[in-house]
DNA sequence: AAAACTACTTGCCATATGACAAGTTATACA
DNA sequence: TGTATAACTTGTCATATGGCAAGTAGTTTT
């Protein structure tokens, strides 16, 4: 089994070898059919994904019911909802494959043990979380001092995987503008 | 000594009495000038507060060079950069007073110790960052979703403190918007 | 008391983006 | 293969917000 992708996801400097084959050990590999809803708003997380290969999305509804897509999410990273996995309550978040994918799947009681149990895995955890915030705080900040148009040039220079395989109405929500605006930037990009 | 505001905000149902009070031993009591800053952008933090009395403010330099304030705290929360504490790296944030203040202090060494130790403040620290993770996003997508008037109400509303006491122009670039525009928004609505 | 400075307001005009509706192209399904 | 549906584009017009500059009021400094 190649393992490289845990390997890359999990290093940490405190995590042994020997730890990271527990982690390894506690994860079952699937397979995700395109469309498929990983978590549903109203249900709490009992699990967490490494993505091995795929696209997945997080959106959630506002308040006149539109959807807005708040992340994607890709190969070798973590697809997870975090405050209904850690906080035991219900997600407002949903969660969804949007081309067929393999991941690795960890159960929240499996997880919980070695967290409690492994010092370097609550270092690793709580890295990954700091991490994990201060990208969210820079997406704020780059939604109001930032205009569309390098909003877009960012993601596509950044993750341009999602640039192709996206539709376009979810990467123009994840952008915060209209689908319409999002193609009349492209056609000035590109033509 | 009035411990309330650890009772209320190290809230916990796995932290007990006597671990509470560990907490509170590693907390001494500090006083603030305005004006003062705990912690500049470069500097790795090294502690944390809780906030008795006073308002802070959290701000980056965006690539002009502007200042763009990204967060406010007041009594009762906790003052602190995430990312520069607990990944050890140093801080893009500025975290300044902006009143005379009171606060609690704890050093990062004294609170990685407890929390490796305690299982309850570790399931505490988790589930705080994953609110705060969550509060993140939240802001995220109001910032792409709502108008600039609506955020300031909506701010009036939760955080009326903030509105009353900090100058307009970090306030308005809180909301995303220059303070033309924020002067603007107030003398529609209260004029 | 004068001067400098900061905080905030106002006016004028520019522009990015949205709203709505219609058109085109591609995809899926029967 | 044809039809329905989804994905994307384009046109016209409206509006929220920014840029810049000037003005007023309050506060601090000397």
């Amino acid at each position: 089994m190649d393992i490289t992708i845990f390997e890359n996801t999990y290093r940490h400097p405190l995590i042994s070898q020997k730890e990271l084959e527990l982690l390894i050990d506690a994860h079952k590999r699937i397979h995700i059919k395109e469309g498929e809803f990983m978590l549903k708003e109203g249900k709490t997380a009992n699990e967490y994904y490494l993505i091995e290969r795929g696209l997945f999305r997080a959106f959630v509804h506002n308040t006149s019911g539109n959807e807005i897509t708040t992340d994607f999410f890709t190969d070798n990273e973590f697809l997870i909802e975090v405050s209904s996995l850690f906080q035991r309550i219900p997600s407002q978040e949903n969660l969804q494959a949007l081309t067929d994918s393999w991941a690795w799947k960890i159960e929240f009681d499996v997880f919980q043990e070695l967290f409690h149990k492994i010092e370097g895995i609550r270092e690793w955890g709580r890295a990954w979380m700091s991490e994990q915030l201060f990208i969210s705080k820079r997406r704020s900040i780059n939604m109001i001092t930032t205009s569309a148009k390098d909003r877009y040039l960012a993601l596509l220079k950044e993750k341009p995987i999602i640039i192709q395989q996206a539709p376009l109405k979810y990467i123009a929500s994840y952008l915060g503008i209209t689908d319409t605006s999002l193609s009349r930037i492209r056609k000035e990009l590109f033509q």
